[in-house]
DNA sequence: CTAAAACCTGACATCCACGTCAGGGGCAAG
DNA sequence: CTTGCCCCTGACGTGGATGTCAGGTTTTAG
């Protein structure tokens, strides 16, 4: 397939998919006059980096990591598997972060709510403000 | 506490501090001499604002939510927990698609992982290279 | 008092994953 | 051949959070 409908399958941009391809993270074969093709196998690889760059990596993280996913061999692999078990921890971090910061936010949602639960029942005492940033702990 | 000691003591550098304040997420009082002065009040509240942008929210997202947390009234609570309840949603979709993600590196690691073994064990077949963009589905 | 350290404003620089535009070609249908 | 559509390269624009520099002022330590 062309560039086009490989954007549309994915749902990455043209210009992305030129982007990736420029930062060697996706191939192409080409045609005699220069056109991109791809194979099923690039979708899939492209939505494999789409997945990544959601996740926080960046191009070049993404880089370091596709040689073992491309072309495993005993030189890379031990190294990659290390980037890759790094990758993860911060990965797990993040999601712990944000969790957090659900909990954080759900707190704010709470204190908001219960607030207005007070101004329908007239309980609201002066200076009874919820202070939503003092919320449960860090 | 100066500006100085809040970034040391928060973590954020003294750049984003004024950065905050000029985006109206941060307050100070300022000395004769015109210095921002810092209560341990605001440490806390940096502690959230960069909780806030860890979990991609941008500075005028953020804006929009402080007014509940800063000075509830009539007016803006009912919009302002609506845009929180928002974000939250988009926050526990991010954090199901990071989980999605995580699973998929787990894959692409066990399959580097089972590699090796095969390396030292030499019972590796001829082009049994893992494929590990195309682990566990989508 | 004086020097050093910290702070001020204002402005320009940077990074990164793209958007977008210009100017030009490939390629199938009619 | 022409029309239309998709594609090419190259380059500049963007946005958001922050780095960085210049030139000057305030605060603190000695």
């Amino acid at each position: 397939m062309r560039i086009g409908e490989l954007a549309a399958r994915t749902g990455a941009s043209v210009r992305s998919l030129r982007y990736y391809e420029e930062q060697g993270l996706l191939r192409s074969t080409r045609s005699a006059g220069g056109q991109r093709h791809y194979t099923d196998a690039e979708a899939e690889r492209v939505a494999f980096l789409r997945r990544l760059y959601a996740a926080g990596l960046s191009s070049s993280t993404i880089a370091e990591l596709l040689p073992c996913v491309e072309a495993p061999s005993e030189e890379n692999a031990e190294l990659s598997l290390l980037r890759m078990v790094r990758e993860r921890e911060r990965l797990s971090a993040h999601i712990a972060d944000l969790l957090h910061t659900r909990d954080a936010l759900d707190a704010v949602i709470a204190a908001a709510r219960a607030y207005r639960e007070d101004l329908r029942t007239g309980t609201l005492a002066p200076d009874d403000a919820p202070r939503c940033e003092r919320a449960p702990a860090s």
